[in-house]
This record gives structure tokens, sequence and C-alpha cells, in this order.
DNA sequence: CTCAGTGCAAACTATTTGCAGATTT
DNA sequence: AAATCTGCAAATAGTTTGCACTGAG
């Protein structure tokens, strides 16, 4: 029950906030699109309307709940925030997502927001990759 | 005159396709978002189309004369393809653009593709940071 | 002269917002 | 009951497209 983490953001804990939370954690999937997790929530007969699904991701974006990425192809994908930071790769055949943390990246980012004065408040890396067919 | 690059894209050398080129050549900035071309155009007095330059800037990036990103606020932004490839620090105050080219991150990021079974075709790194007051 | 290219308005896609009624506390 | 929240429809922002006309080759 992280119905805690709503009350903690100041979010009243209605039927719509807690389906999307649940949605986001029992999927086999990790990565959604505001549109993707309507129509789930429509096949639940869940009765939820697809603003409210846009306000109920951006409130748990500003709650830190979840993450908005920006991939190709304009629409926003959101994702549970489990803590440990990850970037991504995008199959670009199947739009699959793949998950990868290097530590050796994180730093150099680091050191070059330095050099060129800055600190380094966030980042967006993608690799957009096509699978290696391994015969 | 690099209206040779329109030729060698099967383009026709028109008024906005020139006049779009030598904007995107002959700017300070090197960062561009289409309506900004078009309000540029609008002041030049050139009767350019908003359209239009969303016509000519998505045939450019197919002809690869130009580069577009997707950085944070909806807004494509167009950028001249000079060759040499590089990514981008965006200021969160100001909005300024800085370019960095980093050989340790783009090697890295090859490992990374291969080392998940993927080839990598194409990535996008942006870091967001905030500038360093230098009292 | 022909066909690609253009301007304008209308269409579209993703997302946001106003408002009256429904829910949570 | 008070305040927040939601659904729906309408509004917005960015970008694309249809179509009759214009202009490059």
């Amino acid at each position: 029950m992280n119905q805690k983490d709503l009350k903690k953001a100041g979010l009243k804990i209605t039927q719509p906030r807690v389906k999307i939370l649940e949605l986001l954690e029992n999927s086999s999937k990790r990565h959604f699109t505001a549109e993707t997790i309507y129509q789930m929530l429509l096949k639940k007969e869940a009765g939820i309307g697809l603003a409210t699904v846009y306000r109920v991701l951006t409130q748990f974006e500003a709650a830190g709940l979840v993450i908005r990425h920006h991939f190709e192809g304009g629409q926003s994908v959101f994702e549970l925030n489990h803590g440990e930071h990850h970037d991504h790769i995008v199959d670009i055949k199947s739009g699959r997502i793949v998950e990868f943390h290097d530590e050796v990246i994180e730093q150099r980012q680091r050191e070059i927001a330095r050099e060129h004065g800055f600190r380094l408040v966030d980042h967006s890396l993608i690799l957009y990759g096509e699978m290696i067919d391994k015969e």
C-alpha cells in the first residue's frame, strides 16, 4: 500500500490515483504512454477519463513518484520512479525499451558540465539501436 | 553558395529554401525553433508561411542538412548539420545551449549498446545544468 | 509548359483547462 | 459540509495536410 506516497504528496486517495498507481506497479511493462494507461483502464471499465490520466500522471511527476521521458515520437512516456536512476536504449524496430546504468558516463557528464561552468541538474540519455541478429 | 546541397537533395532552388538556409548559416545563434525562424522571416518581410518553414525544415532534415532535437518544452529545435556530431548542455535558467563532444561517452555508448545486443544507430544526450556563479 | 513548391486555412495529435457535479476527508 | 477531484467537452500548442495557385527549370 503506497497510498502513503499519495498522502505524502498532499494528494487525496482517490479511485483514479490508486488504480493508476496499481497499474504502474503491477504490469509486466515498465514504460507507459498516457494513452496506453487510458486504454488499459478502459478495458477494466474503470471509468477514468483521459484528461484525468494526464492530470494524475502530471501530479505524480511533480511528487516524484513518476518520471516523464521524451522519446522520439511525440508522446510522453511515463515510468514509475524506483529510485535508481537509469537511462534507456530504444529498439528502433520494435520500440522495446531496455534500461541501463553506467557510472563511467554518469561521472563524465558531471565533469563535462563542470568544465563548461555548469552544475549538472539533470540529464537525458537515450540510445537508439538495432538488435544484432544472433544467428 | 550551398545551393548545391539543395540540388543534391533533389530540391528545387526556391526562395523559401534559400532564405531559410541563409538564415541558418548567417545567424549568431545556432539553434532554432520553427516559430523563431518564421518570426525572423516575418521581420524580413519574406512572405514565407509557417507551414512552409516546417515543410522546408523537414525536407532539410531528410536531406541531412539539418538536425532536429527534442529538448524539453514541446518544440522541436533545429540546427544546421555541420558534420561534427555533438551533444548539448541546456541552461535551465536561461535556455541557452552549449555544445560539447566527448569521446569517452561516445565510446562507452557503443559498448553499452553492444553489451545489450544492439548496434548503436543514434543517440540523444542532453545535460540540463545551472550556471555556477563565479564570484 | 510542367510539375514541384507555396500560402492559407483546415485538420490533426498530444496535452491542458473550465466547469458543474461527484468524492474524499 | 469543505475542499479537492473528476469527467466531459472545449481549448491550446505544435505540427501536418489539402487544395488551388505560383514559380523554377
